[in-house]
DNA sequence: TTATACTAGACAAAATATTGACAGAAAGAC
DNA sequence: GTCTTTCTGTCAATATTTTGTCTAGTATAA
């Protein structure tokens, strides 16, 4: 598969002290700060004595950030391990009474986590699929976890219900369980105030909702202010809502491709809605099925998680 | 036992008092006023002097605060164990919850929470409606945050939406939000190991789902371990998925009232294939239309929240 | 050459702590 | 019942700590 090819090089890669800025929110003056005081990380030095950030640095300095957003002092969260952390902030945000202890196994593969997972869903073994996720949140972060394990998951349990393999009862109850994840996911990403805004929705007669969720995973990851609509939403109000929450962008998945459909009047409506207001950006199964149309409403279409993510990076200015 | 040792420990975390503001919902004056005058609790400094509460300390703020939430004056209680405060809470929440009357500053709350609610919805206020949930979330307790603020506010927003004064965007943007914020209710709940289980879905054709998950926090908050199976699932799988899953009950939702629909059908093989082994329960909106078939089928309907509640409560050997 | 990054030091804003005080509510005294 | 007295939550003033940002001068990268 495409996505995962270039997964590798990703953990090789370092990142100047700007790249760093955009994706975790934190500014360079403060990572230095960060760093000169309390040792938060160590990143390698370029010839020329630049800082170098390796994605588990980055990693890391989000989930600092997080806990500093929850209340929590740096100097006072900044000697703790990542686990910790996790547990911490996820324990922050949820003012509920949290009791339930984190399951510190060893530390899992995607491959053994899928394994262990299809197990748990066919077994309808809630606890253990809800831990099973927890903890590929905890060692997976970021593309990891969203392009790497939850979107080829997908993509396998749809395949396995097209088979047979699995009844409807599984796919609902995957699907009800990674949904919580993800959003999750999207509520506790750490998203600056004047962050950009993006809207996400399932236009009308799309009802399947996971792919729209994984796009709002990874714009939260990415340091977006993540707007959900939800399934099944007329072109009107989507640009209603756009226009409202003063949206940078919308995004829309579709997934399910029925031949009578008035989809492609739908994408019109909401690409002239937008017009020079905001971008409009198409992704999921049948969105190639549109591609010509799509190209000439002046759409971005995506094939692939990977590609939605480095659109997202690029400066806002350049749009 | 190796694993222990990457456990984070849980009981060394300490929290900044801002931290414990927002798990409590004591502000930080009350919180230093309790301290100095009866020594509720005694944190640690860091080395700057500044107040480092444990998970302890917050288990018992919290306990004080329900107490004095119940009447008591916070004089007589402090001095108390924890064991005699939660048996103390428990005595003064029991006759209260089964009444209608809410205490008056609790109606308060709800008023105040859903003005401002509303008003975040039509503005698309993403950010201020999650804080408006978490406050609720903090401040009500159980029953009212669900029968008195989540369920009637559901009903005013599909009425002002019938109305038109609502566009399906805003009723979409609501859903959402306070899907995620029951989905992380149900997932925090405490359960014990050996709880039984009920399952829950909503029957084939029914594609609205936020009853299902109404009932679903209830069934957690009453301490019944829960399964989702989410919206729109078919007969024959909602009884394997009771079967694998080994549930004491079934709950299914309606809420949708179409007049060609196979729904009584439905419900009649869902009746037949748990026959004896799980308890089938009804609700939703147009459940009482089906009465006379579902009484006929030995199921339970319930109309409210409340008698809901009642019978996760009623001893399971009685059933 | 121009934009970006580095160090070191300084500074202002934000958060916390302490002490003392005050108004309304609750409890007791008469 | 009415009148103290006590209790309770909140607020103000001030000091200290913590934190994020900024400046200045220098160096690196494209």
């Amino acid at each position: 598969m495409a996505i995962m090819a270039d997964l590798p090089d990703r953990s090789a890669a370092r990142h100047p002290i700007r790249v760093v800025t955009t994706r975790t929110g934190l500014s360079p003056d403060l990572l230095r700060a960060w760093e000169r005081r309390y040792q938060v990380v160590t990143p390698i030095r370029s010839a020329g004595g630049q800082r170098l950030y390796s994605d588990a640095d980055i990693d890391r300095l989000r989930l600092l950030h997080q806990a500093t957003q929850a209340g929590r002092s740096i100097s006072h969260v900044a000697q703790l391990s990542s686990q910790t952390l996790t547990a911490l902030i996820r324990d922050d945000s949820a003012p509920t009474v949290g009791s339930a202890a984190l399951a510190a196994d060893t530390a899992a593969t995607i491959e053994s986590l899928t394994v262990a997972a299809l197990e748990a869903i066919t077994t309808l073994d809630q606890p253990g699929f809800e831990r099973l996720l927890r903890r590929a949140v905890t060692h997976l972060s970021g593309p990891h976890l969203l392009d790497g394990f939850i979107a080829p998951f997908l993509w396998k349990i749809g395949d396995l219900w097209e088979v047979g393999r699995l009844s409807p009862v599984h796919e609902h109850f995957a699907s009800a369980e990674i949904r919580r994840m993800l959003s999750n996911l999207v509520e506790r990403a750490p998203v600056e105030t004047n962050a950009p805004v993006i809207a996400i929705a399932t236009p009308a007669g799309q009802v399947i909702e996971l792919g729209a969720m994984l796009v709002a995973a990874t714009a939260a990851n990415e340091g977006w202010r993540v707007i959900y609509f939800g399934p099944d939403l007329p072109a009107a109000d989507i640009v209603i809502g756009a226009q409202t929450a003063r949206a940078r962008a919308v995004a829309v998945s579709i997934s399910h491709q029925s031949t009578d459909s008035k989809l492609p009047r739908e994408l019109e409506q909401i690409a002239r809605g937008l017009e020079g207001h905001a971008a409009l950006l198409v992704g999921g199964r049948a969105a190639s099925t549109h591609g010509l149309l799509l190209k000439r409403l002046g759409a971005h279409t995506f094939s692939d998680l990977e590609s939605f993510r480095r659109w997202l990076q690029t400066p806002v200015a350049a749009k």
